[in-house]
DNA sequence: TGCTGAAACTGATCTGGATCAATTCGCGGT
DNA sequence: ACCGCGAATTGATCCAGATCAGTTTCAGCA
């Protein structure tokens, strides 16, 4: 099989990064290699036992839970280099679904697999311990944004979407946003329609300019201003 | 020095839960002694430099942050078992403050301990990761919850203490809010006032007791109900 | 025991965003 | 190239909760 995580352009981002070659190629033999997915399919969903882990190699992705009430509401968009299922790891159950919004491409990682090697490297114990204490620390920044205008909101995502393509060397300044408006504001707690005046107002002043999916980001430094 | 973890009627919420006897000693042989704290001071601030977890033993705590205008958010707040300063292990700064609102007592873990301690023992390690990782599972469950009426908020914060305290052994029908109503608005997206009516409503439907910040729960069942 | 100031409560008003209601747009399929 | 339908936009109204403005309570202290 071949080593995969070692030839990885997104290795710096994901679980193998900062490990020794050996490492590397430890865990790389068990990981499936990345496995072509279909827009709808789900990674996995909630209820799902946990076993492994999952890496973005390219696409886009949404994770969702379902309220009691069983309307959905959106946590969150994954990029490539993102790592999935990490939230499952001591209930041994997944406890929310991650589905691909547009075809992509995700290694799967047998957790089994990672345990053993980080009990062999200091290393990967390490990534991984600072993997989760990393998503900790991004969603309190989240969490402090959270209350602030509908304005501020939209453009505070926007500002991180660019922000987190432009780290993954991606497009950040035209791109196209793969989710509804429904799941924007599921995510920001707003409704559909707030998020589509949103978007018209930012682009009447000027900030980005929007026609339906396709946004082109016109001045960057301007959306986290507005994100107050 | 004692071994203080060896002993600690909370070992079974904190790091040292789970680990073999002899990592147990290891670990504790680094822990400072819970030592006491009075209400207003800080366990750690926003850009500390991170070296160390802690571990409440007794009395109650509130993480916040400052926005960029200057007003405070308050992220959570803290029982006895809970472990502080996780979303800080990847940066290696604070970003967050973490606050007494009660006299209490705290323990300090060096992290080079922990980390040592992992090294050389799988079942710190797992322990770890697992604590991180239900930490971030507890986050996307309260994010689920939050787009919800005042009222459901605050049922469902008031049910979270009751289970919190239930789970630790402290008494969950009556006890204090050390906290302010502002502290409870900030945390849940709500005006003090707004948090207010709340509890007065909520006092109306026979639920709870509340004068001022003594509070006796009196259908857990209900709040949980009404968290919908 | 009474005083005092901050916190909590309550009432009145205002408003941002939700909700309801049409259009309009444009992508996917034939 | 056209069609059909879900998604997006835009407009009108409504309402939960914010804000503003007192009033009351009680914890701490002399």
């Amino acid at each position: 099989m071949e080593a995969v995580c070692a030839t990885c352009s997104l290795a710096s981002l994901c679980l193998c990064s900062s490990l020794p070659e050996r490492e590397r190629r430890r865990l790389s033999d068990n990981v499936r290699l990345a496995w072509p997915m279909r827009a709808g399919e789900h990674v996995f969903r909630a209820q799902d036992a946990f076993d492994a882990l999952f890496a973005v190699r390219s696409g886009w992705l949404k994770t969702y839970a379902r309220r009691v009430d069983g309307d959905e509401r959106v946590l969150g968009f994954h990029l490539p280099g993102d790592v999935l299922g990490l939230e499952a790891i001591d209930a041994g159950q997944h406890d929310v679904s991650v589905v691909a919004l547009t075809d992509c491409r995700v290694c799967r990682i047998p957790y089994d697999a990672v345990t053993r090697s980080a009990s062999q490297s200091p290393e990967m114990q390490q990534h991984l311990v600072r993997l989760l204490s990393r998503r900790l620390s991004e969603r309190d920044c989240w969490l402090i944004c959270d209350n602030l205008s509908a304005d501020s909101r939209v453009a505070g995502f926007l500002a991180d979407l660019v922000a987190r393509r432009h780290r993954r060397g991606l497009d950040a300044e035209a791109f196209r946003l793969p989710m509804s408006r429904a799941d924007i504001g599921s995510y920001l707690n707003l409704a559909h329609e707030t998020v589509s005046r949103s978007l018209t107002r930012l682009e009447k002043n000027e900030l980005v300019e929007v026609r339906r999916r396709k946004i082109r980001v016109l001045d960057p430094p301007g959306l986290r201003e507005i994100r107050t």
